[in-house]
DNA sequence: TTCCAGGCAATAC
DNA sequence: GTATTGCATGGA
């Protein structure tokens, strides 16, 4: 199978998918004006980094958590004790790495203005290849396809590319799909939802 | 009970 | 430069 009818194949079979999903709005298909702030955003990067090897369900209830104790800003977040954070976000997992990781980034996201580079991101503690590139695609609609583990492993079951490096996979699709983040959004929520799909079987 | 999820950094070879 | 290992909860 070609790496386009992989896309329009899985857009036939599941449809839109609306992401990054947002506290109170939730997945949103077809509208692809999110995020429409800078509180939107800066959650859409949180959400990136307490889902790194972690299921949603788990990182919702830690962002529900900030979301109800009026923590899901920058500014709190910086402000907060670590121990006082690590204990919000415990359902997500790793919690005390990932306290860190948060207070790393919303440092970062209070001094810098305008859209990071890729490097800038990945200079940042706890932002690594994926978690960058999901930050830049969903948080900023800047057109960089994210590679996830499921990625790789539906690629490789379609014939497509059997390849574990993270950047010559990003490379490829890169080069042959249409350069649009809507698209770059669409196809990594996609394979993310075929991947759980495959599993349940 | 074991397995693993929308990874990353540190360390070992 | 590539291969391991620690990090942790909640659901199947």
């Amino acid at each position: 199978m070609r790496l386009d009818q992989l896309y329009h194949s899985l857009l036939l079979k599941y449809g839109y998918q609306g992401w990054w999903p947002i506290t109170g709005v939730g997945y949103h298909p077809k509208d692809y004006s999110f995020p429409r702030n800078d509180r939107e955003r800066f959650e859409i990067c949180v959400g990136a980094i307490l889902t790194q090897n972690t299921s949603w369900t788990n990182v919702e209830k830690a962002l529900n958590n900030l979301h109800n104790n009026n923590l899901l800003s920058p500014e709190k977040i910086v402000k907060i004790d670590r121990a006082e954070l690590s204990k919000l976000i415990k359902p997500a997992g790793y919690y005390n790495q990932k306290a860190r990781y948060l207070q790393n980034f919303a440092t970062f996201f209070l001094e810098h203005r305008g859209i990071p580079s890729r490097e800038e991101l990945l200079s940042i503690k706890g932002i690594g290849k994926e978690t960058a590139d999901s930050i830049l695609l969903y948080g900023y609609n800047v057109p960089t396809f994210v590679v996830d583990a499921y990625t790789k492993r539906i690629f490789k079951r379609e014939g497509i590319l059997d390849s574990n490096n993270y950047d010559e996979v990003k490379e490829y699709v890169e080069k042959r799909l249409k350069k649009d983040y809507k698209i770059y959004q669409e196809f990594h929520a996609l394979l993310v939802q075929h991947g759980k799909v495959l599993n349940s079987l």
